[in-house]
RNA sequence: CGGGGCGUAGCGCAGUCUGGUUUAGCGCACCUGCCUUGGGCGCAGGGGGUCGGAGGUUCGAAUCCUCUCGCCCCGACCA
């Protein structure tokens, strides 16, 4: 491809409503525009980095025996309103009307109809298993799309999913999926986890994500280096420092105006992990009351798949509920429901006295007060690894890719069943798989970038190499470039040449922001000893060639 | 949806607080010519704006007021 004949709108400046490294480095090296919130225009470069990356998702799906179909984005209500999302999903999921009044919505997932098509042609044990895989356009009304091509409301998605007889074969298609998506993140030169996730609104038990490492990510994991435990925070356990047991005897401490963990703990002089942090919640089901350490955080999703949806009470709420103001309040003697952290049962602890002004000290769990005990904590940097107590670390990523047994979450409500040996009617165990092709672009970009711009993994270039020849105006540095050029092509690799009539600053300034792995420079004064430059975009080295040894060198 | 920020030329910005010497300006990009050719050259000339939109206040509005639309960030939410 000749440059000047190719849609690459690179910009000197920064734009001004990027943020996140991918974001800015996709819009100024030309590879993306903005059309409105969360959507997204793929100029050529683009779309050539999109298509590098589906070509890998194709080839490892393949590879594990899926077979590629397309489905509609539009989709009939009715099928949605079966399997019960239809009303569980709010905003999120765009839905319209057709001519005749018809309920419809845009597809934001397909197990619904993927599961349809299972139920119309999968019949017998015979037929199993199968594995269906698309790539295809998903559209979800994001509450907030960022990032640039991370979080937006239209991407494409590799989908796929697993329809076995049993669990066994579950389990078989969900590691071929696990192994598969392994070898298509190195294969985009991306460092990844796989890390144990909470199934959320897909359903079913077991779910884990494919997560890049990045400060832009939205995710957060919980990693032990020791014993390789990698979660997502969302349902991380993790045991907080451990503490020295305290000999106190129960009393109450008069602490005027003194409310919050970190006042109380400095005008008693007791660290904050010997306090209970008790926060007042409303759940739909009325006033919960969660108690956590004073040194760690509630974690909002673990309490919800507890008690359901809720939000904190108000100040006034607090007295109204409790008998007292916010800030001295604590679990002993109250009448409506508490939810501890689990690492709460051992241990004497202070907390509020329930009393205006008042602290207590010496409060024995299980003594003093009884809740129901579950893991509700952030777990945090410094916490200790559950399964083997070392120390662990919290980094942000993106997720790349997810895996879910979905079990039979969706062939029962659909009726997709099979027959089995003995005739008898079993529904079938399905698995769904997904991948973002953005993401990984994102994730590569924000992984491998310098000051100058992008440096792509090799696999997910958009052209292996570009020629640069320094000035057009000299006559053998175009006749070089262009049998370079035709040589290159000729051996199948994917070449850019640099066929403007710009100044050799701005062609290098152009080279590095793009990204491509490999630069061949073509200056005049090494051409003059026949030698031409292969410059390395990443390690920035420079080896001199002679310009006929350059295809077997490359 | 709550909080914050921002909309002025293709891009990045100043001007807005304190209305009028600004005919709305600067850098880059763009067009013409010359020059130059190894890291976003140099010189000269030039084109491009309903100041997001609507309404209002005023002799006078980019600037003040009201409404509205859009984008970004934080949070809530999130297959």
């Amino acid at each position: 491809m000749r440059f000047s004949k190719m849609l690459i709108p690179t910009l000197r400046e920064i734009p001004a409503d990027a943020e996140a490294i991918s974001h800015i480095l996709m819009v100024r090296a030309g590879y993306v525009r903005q059309l409105a919130a969360g959507l997204y225009i793929y100029l050529p470069l683009g779309l050539s980095i999109m298509r590098k990356i589906t070509r890998i998702l194709r080839d490892e799906m393949d590879a594990i025996g899926a077979q590629e179909i397309a489905l509609p984005a539009l989709h009939p209500a009715e099928i949605w309103q079966e399997t019960g999302r239809w009303s569980v999903i709010g905003e999120e999921m765009f839905r319209l009307k057709d001519r005749t009044g018809r309920d419809m919505c845009l597809g934001m997932t397909h197990e619904e109809i993927m599961t349809w098509l299972a139920q119309k042609e999968i019949r017998s044990y015979r037929d199993l298993p199968q594995v269906w895989y698309q790539i295809q356009t998903k559209l979800r009304d994001e509450a907030r799309p960022k990032s640039g091509v991370l979080r937006t409301r239209e991407f494409l998605m590799k989908d796929s999913y697993s329809f076995d007889a049993d669990e066994e074969g579950l389990e078989k298609n969900y590691q071929l999926h696990a192994d598969a998506y392994h070898k298509i993140f190195s294969r985009c030169g991306l460092n990844f986890y796989m890390v144990q996730s909470d199934p959320g609104m897909m359903g079913g038990a077991v779910s884990h994500e494919f997560m890049a490492p990045s400060p832009s990510g939205e995710d957060e994991i919980v990693l032990c280096d020791s014993c390789g435990y990698a979660a997502n925070v969302e349902l991380a356990l993790s045991n907080p420092k451990k503490i020295e047991r305290k000999d106190w005897a129960f009393e109450e401490v008069h602490t005027p105006e003194k409310r919050t963990v970190a006042e109380v703990s400095n005008f008693l002089k007791i660290n904050p992990e010997y306090f209970l942090k008790s926060l007042l919640l409303i759940s739909e089901k009325g006033p919960v009351l969660a108690v956590v350490r004073g040194d760690q955080e509630m974690h909002e999703k673990k309490m919800n798949r507890i008690i359901g949806a809720h939000r904190p009470a108000q100040k006034q709420e607090v007295k109204d509920v409790l008998g007292v103001e916010a800030g001295f309040i604590g679990p002993m003697n109250q009448k409506i429901r508490i939810v501890a952290d689990i690492s709460l049962q051992e241990g004497v602890y202070a907390s509020g006295a329930n009393k205006q002004h008042y602290h207590a000290k010496g409060i024995r769990p299980g003594k003093d007060f009884t809740a129901e005990w579950h893991d509700i904590t952030i777990a945090k940097e410094g916490d200790l690894c559950a399964g083997c107590n070392a120390p662990i670390r919290i980094e942000k990523v993106i997720e790349i890719g997810n895996i879910f047994k979905l079990g039979t979450k969706y062939s029962v409500p659909l009726n997709a069943f099979y027959l089995d040996e003995k005739g008898q009617e079993i529904p079938l165990i399905m698995g769904s798989y997904g991948i973002g092709p953005a993401r990984i672009a994102a994730a590569a970009i924000e992984q491998n970038h310098d000051k100058d711009g992008i440096i792509w993994p090799k696999s997910i270039a958009p052209f292996d190499v570009v020629i640069l020849p320094l000035n057009m105006n000299d006559a053998k540095t175009v006749e070089t470039a262009e049998t370079l050029y035709n040589d290159l092509n000729g051996k199948g690799l994917d070449v850019l040449l640099d066929d403007r009539d710009e100044r050799a600053g701005v062609k290098f300034k152009d080279a590095d922001l793009i990204g491509i792995p490999v630069q061949i420079v073509i200056g005049e004064k090494n051409l003059k000893d026949g030698l031409v430059e292969i410059k390395d975009r990443k390690t920035k080295e420079i080896q001199k060639v002679k310009v006929e040894e350059i295809v077997e060198k490359l």
